[in-house]
DNA sequence: GCGTCTATATTTAGTAG
DNA sequence: TCTACTAAATATAGACG
């Protein structure tokens, strides 16, 4: 009945992970009502778990969406520029090759929007009018096409920071790049900013 | 140097709530992290201080906006009812009252997205094409408006749930209610459902 | 205000019922 | 599986520099 130290590492026996899961999840709640107690702090946690079908939360779906509506507010921009400088990963030579990517990114989210716009949903919109399966559908949509763009800025940014040839390819503003797999529409120029390697 | 015992309640000295915060707040993040590693678990954390100017997040902001886009896509309605469901609230007699809150939700909502089609940030997507700033504009003014029903809804359903009266003034389908903060388009007609004593 | 220390409070892994 | 238990591990309040 002497305790092991515990080895920090996913818990390859099924049941003793879920107890552990339960316990902890539990444990971490409490913490979490009691900083915020303590300290008067605005917070929240998602969890998403094997052991529910749906996430976990805390303080409640209510304060969940209460503290994402805030957190939704800051642009992705501010985020990604605040979470660069905190770590502190900006050397004089890269903080030229952030900024043109900031540009870029700009650019192509601008044409993003306007190629949405003229996707058959928009039509729908101003034909039949906007309705909530539509607005749900184009957020879908922006989400997936930002996340793409996010997961491309970063693996960008890795390797423009940790490579010379990264950063010298992009100095010349287009690097050779897969085709985004966006659908075009026809009528739109194609122009988009493509520097991810 | 006996340690007391915590008091759970809001530390009014400034200095040691900070030092408590900062303490907790390293602790919570160890535990969520060990959590995450021991159990493969899919989280984030969101929490606003008076101490940064960022909120501080777990795992990072962008672990943050993947967890949330998972979280976005489960419709506000099926998180109430799961809510409400899981702690188990509905009575036989309210049961009936929430799916007629329901239906008038849904209906609402219907009618707010025609509006905001017939305001004028529609016009200007159809003339001068969606962007960057018009999606925000609309997405914060959805989101306001969901949040102000929101509130309305859950001042209602509380009401329902513990008093007699609310419940079976509710039961003749129209409560008298202050009028919606919302600017109405000349040409729309409005017929709200209003349930919100 | 901040980092370090240490005695105590709290959490939790493993076990037993 | 779940709950209860308990000793080991961990977190942290308060003190100090």
């Amino acid at each position: 009945m002497i305790r092991k130290k515990v080895k920090l590492a996913y818990i390859t026996n099924g049941s003793s992970r879920k107890a552990t899961y339960k316990k902890r999840n539990k444990g971490l709640m409490k913490k979490m009502s009691e900083l915020s107690t303590l300290c008067g702090i605005d917070a929240c946690v998602i969890m998403y778990s094997p052991y529910k079908s749906q996430p976990e939360v805390w303080p409640s779906p209510k304060g969940v969406q209460q503290v994402l509506s805030k957190f939704k507010m800051i642009p992705k921009m501010e985020q990604r520029n605040n979470m660069v400088n905190q770590e502190s990963f900006l050397s004089q030579r890269t903080i030229k090759v952030v900024e043109q990517l900031k540009k870029h990114c700009k650019d192509n989210r601008e044409k993003e929007m306007t190629q949405v716009m003229f996707n058959n949903i928009c039509n729908k919109w101003v034909i039949h009018g906007l309705n909530f399966g539509d607005i749900n559908d184009l957020n879908l949509l922006l989400d997936e096409k930002m996340s793409n763009i996010d997961k491309r800025m970063d693996a960008f940014a890795m390797t423009s920071l940790y490579t010379q040839e990264a950063s010298s390819s992009l100095s010349s503003s287009m690097v050779a790049l897969p085709p985004m797999t966006m659908v075009m529409p026809k009528a739109m120029p194609r122009t988009y900013h493509n520097h991810f390697p």
